[in-house]
DNA sequence: GAGGTCAAGTGGTAAGACCAATCGTGCCGG
DNA sequence: CCGGCACGATTGGTCTTACCACTTGACCTC
């Protein structure tokens, strides 16, 4: 047996799983408190500072949240157990934000190329129908499947690709960007023009498929990442601006 | 106000962040060592228990593995999500070799093109490196080294491009073929005039780097897989006859 | 030369102390 | 009587020190 896993006598493990279990079996509510550590260590026959280590890694994957002389309270939304290492990565780092839609501009410009020179009757049934949901999706102020939809759009590109790597290589990334294209939607579909836009190019790099115009095709799916990478971009000014201001206000005041 | 964040000093947090910086940025690369905790305390400047609970966090994520008395290891973990699925499809069904190959000549080009327009000094140095011990392996027919000094040149160009997905995938994608190539290098490296086109190709992308000519880099990193395209090709359809013929006698025989 | 043994180095755990942020309480002034 | 403010108890955050358990590799013995 090659994973020989069971014997690892690490307490901080033995304390988080135990935490975790009072969790899970609700002895221990979202919201509630814990006991303090230095009380809590003793319960639990270990050091605090092994208690602490316990406590960081579930801090870590977001079930407890510590408060700097408050205490240490379990998260109320334990519907995120589980957290892609690259999804929190993409919150901590926003440099990787650039690298990634680098990324895509290379990857789906040539799934587009691909597409537009490899696509059946099949593929394009599929785009078809992934394009008109996304419209509907849309008008019905869905945003949830309009997001659905618009993952669902580019997958179909890439299999349309007719590329095994592009096909799963797209698929993992837009797997990464799902969720955090949800948390940050209102910045690329509150304003209904920058849609309009969005839709437009959407529509192009579809046309373009649709017509097998490899070429059209590339040049519509990257014009389409550079205008989310602008889009990006404004939205980081705008941002910064906004803090700077609040921080002057707050210099103001004090 | 909703999200209020900023002003949280926890040291844990920040070392945490760091050192995910350093694996993502490459300087620490999957399968690496940690310093010894006690050093690396030092060198950051905060306290061991800090460290290690940042260490902890990490491992909770599955970005670092300890092991007691051993060391502390950065986990492949990150580039498993890309080679899961299509690991072990790559030996059964040699029709993904040009799939593949379709993906790196995008990737590779790509590649070279922001190397020649990113490329520090210590990336050109690691390059040099790795383009003089190529020459070198081969002459000493040294051929396992020299793909190992082969792979190394090309993930050297990766990392120069200064992208963190463009570093991971193709690591995944060079330790994936690693193999493949050792099996079937005599195809590429045994006839002398195919080895000196190869070594030319390697000269080009090599010289359009070091000069900053991104579109010259590109181009030649893309003939460069072209030609390993041709290669292969030529090869099957070699086997192909060899093959066919090797039937005639068979059924002759009979 | 092959084997085992031991020491150095490593992560794992513990205890105690102090710092900093929070929050409740009680005092004081209105 | 009520409200605001300051103080202190409580709590998480950090550091220091020390010791234990495991791994590794070099040295020594056979």
């Amino acid at each position: 047996m090659p994973q020989r896993r069971p014997a690892v006598t690490r307490i901080s493990d033995a304390v988080a799983a135990d935490l975790e279990a009072r969790i899970l079996e609700g002895s221990l509510k979202p919201g509630d408190r814990l006991p303090a550590e230095r009380e809590l260590s003793v319960e639990l026959g270990v050091s605090r500072p092994s208690l602490r280590e316990a406590i960081q890694k579930l801090v870590s994957r977001g079930m407890l949240t510590t408060r700097h002389g408050g205490g240490t309270f379990v998260t109320d939304r334990l519907e995120a157990p589980f957290v892609d290492p690259w999804q929190q990565m993409l919150d901590g780092h926003p440099t990787l934000q650039a690298d990634l839609l680098e990324f895509r501009h290379m990857l789906e410009g040539q799934a587009a190329f691909l597409a537009a020179e490899r696509a059946t009757d099949a593929d394009i049934k599929r785009l078809d129908a992934a394009f008109e949901s996304l419209g509907k999706f849309y008008d019905d102020e869905d945003f949830d499947h309009c997001i659905d939809a618009d993952v669902a759009f580019h997958q179909a590109i890439a299999e349309a690709a007719h590329n095994v790597l592009i096909g799963h290589v797209t698929a993992s990334l837009l797997r990464v960007i799902h969720g955090h294209i949800s948390r940050n939607l209102e910045h690329l579909y509150a304003r209904p023009q920058r849609w309009s836009k969005l839709q437009a190019q959407h529509h192009a790099v579809w046309k373009a498929i649709r017509e097998h115009k490899p070429d059209e095709a590339a040049k519509a799916a990257r014009a389409h990442i550079e205008f989310v990478m602008q889009s990006m971009a404004d939205t980081a000014k705008e941002e910064a601006r906004r803090h700077i201001a609040r921080r002057r206000l707050g210099e103001a005041a004090s």
